[in-house]
DNA sequence: CTAATAAGTCAACATAACTGCCGTAACGCC
DNA sequence: GGCGTTACGGCAGTTATGTTGACTTATTAG
């Protein structure tokens, strides 16, 4: 009754009642495996171009955020890296001094720095970007609409429940809109 | 004309004909926010277990690769991760010394070194999977078996296609079948 | 006025990767 | 049977990215 598809057809012999159970485990080892690759090659993509300016997936990962959310604050970067202040410091040092990323005092709130993406920061968030997009969009291309939208709904559920609230906002941290 | 979805009713002005361009864009980066998030969360799954025996995810990718492929060489493993010698040396020296993985020496070639969880080591891997495995599974049963199909689909065109080739051999290196 | 927050900073450390180079043993071919 | 190649291991040094803990400064908010 656990099983909606009825019939276990299998064409090797298989230990009574553990069919289900390894066809499962099967796509779960599965599952680590295309996580695993899919990940790999996703971020590989934009190596070469990090590799010239001797900069590392760490800068990329800020500038893309960053890219997605002019204005952000250090303490909305650091809960969506999950790093520690230290290590971006680090990073945004880097792209700071080199021009990268521009940080304005907060009006309503003289503390913060708002870190946004000057046009240099943008022009090379978007090569990093266009790097990444070629490898995606070819794999929603061959998928089909259908599938992507699967994996929307897949990729969805393994992240956290913090992730999938930032998603829903459009990417962003929440504040603005437009 | 080109936007199927009719209206564009935007709060900023946009340039005429970008609306589909623009679709395809956020598309494209919120698939980057899902790959980040998702790879985020689902590789922190297992990192309670190895932060209390010491490890780090290196060694799990290596204990995953092995238990997947039992009597893996040290070369068809470095052609998994694509790290250097040097890197697996490291994380490899401390999983043989703890007692998780085996080498034997090859009977066809002497000189390998072939690579298999000890029974310590298989029952770790378990352990490590069953925690990916929770997060893995409910978004499955979340996303229901279309989308999954889907995102095996999409996370398949992602991948290079040596890791598809290894996929398609079921998650193994190409020798064995049983 | 005081406590809490936002951000920056220093020092020290851990890890996981990298490079280049060298050595040994075993295989395989001409 | 010798020689080039392969499989593996190791040494030394470097880099990228993360960590902790403690401390400072400016600013906000109760």
């Amino acid at each position: 009754m656990l099983d909606p598809k009825g019939g276990t057809r299998l064409l090797e012999p298989a230990p009574a009642g553990a069919s289900l159970l390894f066809l499962r485990e099967e796509e779960m080892r599965a599952a680590q495996d295309l996580m695993f690759f899919a990940y790999r090659d996703f971020t590989n993509a934009a190596d070469v171009i990090l590799d010239e300016l001797g900069l590392g997936r760490a800068h990329h990962r800020a500038l893309h955020f960053i890219g997605g959310n002019p204005e952000i604050t250090v303490t909305d970067l650091l809960a969506i890296l999950r790093i520690t202040k230290q290590s971006l410091a680090r990073v945004l040092g880097a792209l700071v001094e080199q021009g990268y990323v521009a940080q304005v005092q907060g009006r309503a709130d003289r503390r913060q720095r708002l870190l946004t993406l000057t046009p240099a920061g943008a022009e090379l968030e978007r090569r990093l970007y266009e790097r990444q997009r070629e490898r995606l969009a070819a794999a929603y291309r061959e998928a089909g609409g259908n599938a992507v939208e699967g994996f929307r709904r897949v990729m969805r559920g393994i992240m956290d429940e913090s992730a999938r609230a930032y998603m829903d906002q459009g990417g962003t941290v929440g504040r603005r809109r437009g």
